[in-house]
DNA sequence: TTGAAAGCGGTACCAT
DNA sequence: ATGGTACCGCTTTCAA
């Protein structure tokens, strides 16, 4: 194996000064053509690839992104969701020149005090938030110490002062979707399985369910009626279907707030459509029709919001070495500015609304199997 | 948010050279009680934590281990292990002292080119690899260039002249344990579902449940009509045991190779015990018994494997300045000598026979639910 | 357009 | 036991 190639080594290699080397690297247009060229063969003759640690004591930058690896919640179904995320954060950040860290922790406590030691030791140059929901201490904390993130899931509940850019999927429009595809066959009686109210992400994905059956006309007893809340789980699906087969009216379609409770309601028979969220593993395997959350186009647009910040306006100046060898143009969406009107890439609509920062929400898709 | 504190802030707080605080913090011992003592305030007082990049660029190491994340597999059942396996890594690698650094890969030839990507730019100081199978080029790169790595999983067809560390499950004690239990219950009829012949840890998986039903006096030729083998998947698992009810003698109960097969199994009706492997939150959705890995013990002992080649002798020297404040020894089992006999720590065997490196054979655990 | 020199924050080596 | 100094590899500033 060669021994560690430096800057110095190529500079000698290709007769110019170790600054020449670095500025065909960093600032390419000043350097002349021909010079460029050369420093380019030794550059790859050498095999020279430039050391983070060196560059980072310099300019600060380490081109690591933290995030938490969550471990299995609950019953683990929705566990794959945090993983399939992670995974397209770790894809793209790769493309824009970034890595990305690992930490855990248990509660916010130690996940305040895991911030401060990774920026006092890795200075990781942003974070990734995900699971924020009511009080969550940690997007105010990063604030006040002005630490670029992003996080994947809405402000719920943050005080209006707090602005940061977030990247979410539309649940109520999953769950509106959901709840047509059942009117649309013929089902009148669509009960919502959700967990108690209170949780960001549940009572939006229930508004997209109440909203679409008030549309058709649905009244507010009746919504009511046919709204149940428990708390995430199989077997709690499976006893909250069985009470709403027992009850007068009995319904006869189900839409979920997770894949758990919709495999429960699986389990209690009956003769109901279900629906799920978050097209799990275990939705697949049971035929089960979910919705389903784009992971890998939400972990990309993290990215791209991220290296707004942390590159800057310099973002064009393919600043990250040659460790990419094609030049490619096909990379992440980083180029997507946060400036796009409504829905100008696919089905999402990015927002800059006066001086907010930059916030995107994606649309989810129903993914349909046997159950539905 | 203070300004960044340097090793001369301390130096000068504490009216030392930047060296006795070098010292303090890498080599207590050769200072001085008092000063010691002094230094260690001013650490506290202005909370000063050593900048990795720094450290780095003297010591050449980065205190980060890589892997490899992957992706949502197949049906992505069997993902979760995988997921559990990487959250143990991350905590225990911390407790250490390090952090996990992730990457992707498509197939073998990139994973390679992002191994030397990775070293020429972050130069992580070990590797984990996870999913080794035969042909599988990474152990001999890893080799070659002489960096540290250890495998979750056993060397499965590797060149016995390729020596490395790993740690792995042992795949044949958990069906085996699950063959007998369903001996214990009254069956003689046990079918396997594996996979197709040819993959290490399915072979591993077979051979567990052959071992047993031939020790319970079954013969030669009603085992091979008792083993199936098909590709992983719910349909799959499902199709197989339709067949093995149709046939002449049915089976009465099935150990399967996975979760997934498991799943489909269950799903085939018919009234068999079913036994799945890896313990997947699905099985625990639909009640399915499993063979459960222990993951985060997994992990553990790949951390100590990893840091007994990293930290050397030093190792004790509990050298990763004051990130951890209490001084832990309940952390992780990293001073389980790999020279101890065989089953010295609960239910695992390390053994280092000759010169070969330090390798641990953990026991699965059957978890029981009420498919079998 | 190119080169020389300083300095980022640590640790290793050598003196004291 | 403690301090002085060089140096790790890179980027930045300033001169040439």
């Amino acid at each position: 194996m060669a021994e560690k190639v430096t800057i110095a080594d190529v500079a000698r290699y290709a007769n110019v000064s170790r600054q020449t080397v670095s500025n065909v690297l960093n600032s390419p247009e000043v350097v002349r053509e021909e010079t460029r060229r050369r420093v380019r063969e030794a550059v790859r003759v050498l095999g020279y690839r430039a050391s983070q640690a060196a560059r980072q004591m310099r300019t600060g930058r380490s081109r690591l992104i933290a995030a938490r690896i969550e471990p299995a919640q609950q019953d683990g179904i929705n566990g794959s969701v945090f993983d399939r995320f992670l995974h397209g954060l770790t894809e793209s950040a790769a493309r824009a020149g970034y890595r990305v860290l690992l930490y855990t922790a248990d509660d916010h406590d130690a996940e305040l005090a895991t911030f401060d030691d990774l920026l006092g030791v890795y200075v990781p140059d942003a974070f990734v938030l995900t699971s924020t929901d009511y009080g969550d201490p940690r997007a105010a904390w990063l604030l006040e110490q002005r630490i670029p993130f992003v996080t994947f899931g809405r402000p719920w509940g943050v005080p209006p002062d707090q602005k940061y850019p977030w990247v979410d999927v539309d649940g109520a429009a999953g769950t509106a979707t959901a709840t047509r595809h059942l009117l649309a066959a013929g089902h009148r009686r669509i009960a919502f399985l959700g967990w108690p109210e209170g949780s960001g992400v549940g009572d939006d994905r229930r508004s997209g369910w109440a909203r679409t059956l008030a549309e058709a006309g649905i009244g507010p007893d009746e919504l009511s009626e046919l709204d149940h809340r428990t708390e995430d789980g199989v077997p709690e699906g499976a006893a909250a279907v069985t009470a709403l087969l027992a009850a007068g009216r009995p319904v006869t379609a189900v839409v979920c707030v997770s894949d758990s409770l919709a495999i429960g309601a699986l389990q209690a028979g009956g003769d109901v459509a279900v629906i799920g969220f978050d097209d799990t593993p275990v939705a697949r395997a049971v035929g089960l029709t979910s919705v389903s959350q784009p992971l890998g186009e939400a972990a990309a647009r993290c990215v791209a919001l991220l290296t707004d910040m942390l590159d800057g306006d310099a973002a064009r100046r393919r600043s990250h070495g040659d460790a990419a060898p094609p030049d490619d143009d096909t990379g992440a969406p980083a180029n997507t500015s946060v400036n796009q009107g409504a829905g100008a890439r696919g089905p999402s609509r990015t927002t800059t609304s006066g001086d907010s920062p930059a916030h995107v929400l994606l649309e989810p898709t129903l993914v349909h199997r046997r159950s539905a």
